[in-house]
This record gives structure tokens, sequence and C-alpha cells, in this order.
DNA sequence: CGGTGCGTTGACATTTCTCAACTGTTGTGG
DNA sequence: CCACAACAGTTGAGAAATGTCAACGCACCG
């Protein structure tokens, strides 16, 4: 499954947080960088494994998951295109708290541990990227905490939906939910029924309108006054 | 309140972080921080304000928090003494998320964004040390998210309270409550009244016993249990 | 063509919140 | 120093939200 790519550099200046490196700094991190390939499903590494390496993803896209005490799965994370991710467990020469899983064919680039911590004292322009990636992950962790105190179940969809890339549609807004709506359920702290109901409640009061992972926004003004929490029905 | 520190090297070098740094690079930390006093409930930052430095806490405590959509104060976190933030806020030259205030008198280093970004490219052994930070708060949050998505209020209590600092006494475990039961239960996302009752149904069961702010912990095991959401009751 | 699993819907149980009243403590101003 | 206001904490009763269990249709995959 992992492959040595020639044009891992290439693929390494898309990546967000290595677009401001060099291109001889960007040469040393392919230098201890392999292209990994992986099927849908498949896992990269399991929750406990010892951590040598960080990823990052080139295409397609992986779920960062625990198995909770009580069996249910705990979606951390998911990753997308342009992000990198366990880092904090590389540096730290740790174990990856959680485990990884394709959704679909996905691309990925492992960066060894051992190499790219050489780096980082070597190179005074890796550490900014990677404080940089950090932060990114503060960032988006914040957001999930803040998602997932509001407490309303309702108003935490409509958030989640309203922050989603949406494009225009025949006069109003459709996005194209990234997930299967069980996973997406798992992620928003709710169950799937809970998750089918809103949708359904919202078809009847003409808020959106679906099909398939397809929701269309027919009313964005009362969305958002969900998501703030004042309610619908 | 700001007032200049002779022995700011020697504060600097007893938080964690930069406790990995040299004497020099101390001392160009020092240069550019500045010692801040603040009294009770006094707002060290508000949400939005610009960011122009980080800070990190010498004694006392502060708490992070934000105002939600529906008016309640939303806390983020509590920064114990030798934990520093904001980090992120000032490396990027942004505002910050929230709004911060002591909990009690609290002395705090504010270091000036300016010059310790200047550093950061001019001495590579002040990475590392931000590095670190960063994890810290990324691993502080991700036990926050474990901990939201954990379903039932009870098991977030009990999961709250089996990591707090415990001390032996008279053969049961003790445990102070850092903060307000208010506060806690805020932090926990479930409402003042639950939390009493919930408190109030462990003291029934013998679980525990509270005097005022303090827990004994009778029954550590039939907690876990809670903890980990085998329910009791 | 049969199985497996997602998504939907219904009925019901349970948790948690909301509102309200009351107590005890803290802090403040007269 | 006291009286009073403000607020944290507790408890009760009822309402609302969400979870649980169960059944069913439907699509996808072998």
């Amino acid at each position: 499954v992992t492959q040595p790519a020639p044009d891992l550099t290439r693929s390494l200046a898309g990546l967000p947080h290595f677009r401001s490196l060099g291109e001889e700094s960007l040469g040393r991190v392919a230098a201890c960088s392999r292209l990994v390939q992986l099927k849908a499903r498949e896992v990269l590494f399991h929750e406990g494994d010892v951590c040598d390496a960080f990823y990052a993803v080139l295409s397609g896209a992986l779920r960062v998951a625990r198995v909770t005490v009580d069996g249910r799965e705990q979606v951390l994370h998911h990753v997308t295109p342009g992000r990198s991710f366990a880092e904090v467990a590389c540096l730290h020469l740790g174990r990856f708290p959680a485990t990884a899983t394709a959704e679909s064919a996905t691309q990925v680039v492992r960066v060894s541990g051992r190499g790219f911590r050489e780096l980082l004292v070597e190179d005074p322009a890796v550490a900014p990227a990677v404080i940089g990636s950090l932060s990114q992950w503060l960032h988006s962790l914040v957001d999930r905490i803040d998602l997932l105190q509001t407490d309303s179940a309702g108003a935490r969809l409509a958030r989640y939906v309203l922050q989603l890339p949406a494009k225009e549609q025949d006069g109003a807004l459709a996005v194209q939910l990234p997930v299967a709506k069980k996973t997406l359920a798992a992620e928003l702290s709710i169950t799937p029924e809970t998750l089918s109901r809103l949708l359904a409640r919202w078809r009847r009061l003409g808020l959106v309108e679906t099909e398939g992972a397809v929701l269309r926004l027919l009313d964005a003004r009362a969305l958002e006054a969900v998501a703030a929490d004042h309610e619908a029905g």
C-alpha cells in the first residue's frame, strides 16, 4: 500500500501549512515521507498503536474516532484534503489516541516522525508550519466544543448545516452532507432517529427540502434562528 | 496594574513549557514580558479585543469564557498556574475569541506578541516550547470533547470528579471542587439544579459525602461505574 | 436473489430542563 | 456593626426534549 512517489514534493506543497516552506525545506520533508493509498473502510492506524509518524490527507477523507466504554463510536474529527493530523502524538512520541479509518478511497502522506523531529531542530522554517497546523486544530476543536455545548439538538444540527459549504441552486442554497447521516448523528452527539426526526420536522415547516444527502435550504433565516436556539416549533 | 519585574526570568523558568529554554532564551522572553496583577473578578481581556500578547498564569486562576447567543456563560477553560494561553490568537495576530476573568487574585505574565514573534524566528529554542504548549492545549480540548460527548449528565460529573486531584482523608478520598458549583455546571453543560440533584442522589446512595465544595468519595468503585455510564439508580 | 445495514417512523420511557419557592451566605452601604 | 440586597445552592412539580426499542422499506453488494 505504501509506495515511493517522485512528485511527493509537489503534493506536499499543496498542503496549506507546508506552502510557506521553501523548495529546499519541502524536499527535506519529502525525503522522510511516503505516499499511502487507502481503500474505503481501510484503517490507517488503531487507537493505542505506537505513533511514529504523522499524516496529511491529499484526497478522500478519514474519520478519526474512538470507541466509548458503552460500545458506541465517538467521532473526534473528519480529516479532509489539505489537513494534517497526529502531529501531537508523533512529536511527543506517544500512542495514537484514536483510530483513523478511510471513509472512501483516500491518499495520505505519511511523514516519518523520526525524520521530522530532526528537521524540526535543524530547519527553522519547519516550526512555523507545525505551529500553524496545530493552531488550526485548536481552532477546529474549539468550534467543536462550541457546537457540543449548544444544548438543543436542533440548534446543533442547524449550526452544522449552516457552516457547510453551500451552492446556489434555483434561488435556494443547497448543501451536501459530507458523511452518512448515521455518522453525522454521532458527531453531533444525537441519535440517528433524532436526526431523522429533526429533518422531517424542518421539511414539514418548509425550512428545507431533502433529497438523499442533499439539503436545499428554503428558509435560511429561520434556520439561523434555530441555530441561535430561538427554536422552531 | 502592570509592573516591571526583576525576577521575571525566574518566574518564567517555573512554567513547564519554558523550562526547556536556556538561560539566554529565557532572558529574551523576559525582555518582552510584563507581570500583571489581577484582583478577583477583574477582566484581563474581552472577547473581540485585538490580541497583541499571550499570557501565562503564575498564581491564582482565570476563567476563559464567552457569552452564548441566549445569554448564558459558556466556559471554555480554566487556566491554572503554569499554563499559558491565547498563543494562537496572538501568533496569528487575531482577536481574542473569549473573555478572560480572574477567579481570585491572580498573577499573570503578559508576553508581548510582537517581541515574541521576532523571537520565534530568531531563536530556534523557542518554537519547541510553543509547540509543547499548543500540544497540551490540544490534549485538554480533546479531553473536554470526550467529556461533553458523554451523554449522561451523571457520567459527565463522575468523570469530572474522578479526574480531580484527590487526597486521602480518614481512609476515603477527598476532592475539592475548584470552582463554584454554578460554574462547574456550566462547564459540564448541565443546569445547577441537575448538578445539585445528582450530588443529592449520590449522597443518598452512599457514594459521596459533601461539605461545601469538598466531596468525600466513599465509593470510588461505584463512581467509576457511573462514569462509564453503567448508571447508578 | 437474499442478506446486510441505513434511514425512517411510531410508541414509549427516561432524562433533563424550566419555573418557582425557600434557605443560607456574602457583601455592601447606611 | 447591622440590615438588607443579591446571589449561590437546594428542593419540588410539571413540561419538554431526547433516547430506547421495534418494525418496516429500500438500496447496495455479494
